[in-house]
DNA sequence: TATTATAGTTAGCAAAAGCTAACTTGTCAA
DNA sequence: TTGACAAGTTAGCTTTTGCTAACTATAATA
């Protein structure tokens, strides 16, 4: 959970899953991202931690206001960077995969100049 | 090594310090790197493993054919990678920190697309 | 009620790649 | 020749983040 690429994976499930069902779970998760069950409880327990992620008494996993709000940084660096390289001709998938990659790793002002960018020649 | 950043990271090195001087040793590595000697030791003992660096006698290091392709395949996605993003505007030093990162993670096929977008509109 | 399935946890392993402490070795100067 | 520094190695620690094995607890079903 150092260089953050982890962390940022779970809560953008998590975000992801949100939009498709109203209850997310730790077993959703860990079938969505192909980890084992105890790799869930251990990501999502440091996110407990760092407040970015409670879970109700049923088990339902929430976003807190500043989870979500990561959440939807990621997501959106996600799509952006998914569309800038399809534009360039990358193939969908592709272009999907490398932008789920690369988007733990771009500073804020490199993704805002590319968003800038797309912004404007879309 | 897995994800192999560090590995390339490596290889990179020794071939820009080669490009300015005719010996590299691992202490230049260690110090370019900010890495202490022992991380070095193993990282390069890696690569000889994997017949990507020889050792000579005096210490020096020489990258194999195959070391040196991979090395300057990484090199050049560094370049092409930080001139894109100075394209769009990002300041030159965080274009080529961003650039140093994602290097590692995008396919062949999306830095094929974005060397492509480059050299038509230089 | 007894059984079974599902969700989740605990304990502990593994690999990668950084680190420090402490050692060896070789070279060079006094 | 001796002493000291520089380069490199060895041993072993640490963190992160995946894993399996085996457990618990809850809920549904026979």
């Amino acid at each position: 959970m150092d260089n953050r690429e982890s962390a940022e994976m779970y809560l953008e499930t998590i975000f992801i899953l949100s939009e498709k069902s109203d209850t997310v779970r730790k077993i959703d998760i860990s079938r969505y991202m192909g980890y084992a069950k105890p790799s869930v409880t251990r990501g999502i327990s440091l996110l407990e931690k760092r407040g970015l992620v409670t879970v109700d008494d049923s088990g339902n996993l929430l976003l807190t206001e500043e989870g979500r709000r990561e959440a939807q940084n990621i997501y959106e660096r996600h799509t952006v960077l998914t569309s800038m390289l399809a534009s360039l001709g990358v193939d969908e998938k592709i272009a999907a995969e490398d932008a789920c990659r690369i988007e733990h790793y771009i500073s804020d002002e490199t993704f805002a100049a590319i968003k800038a960018h797309m912004e404007k020649y879309k």
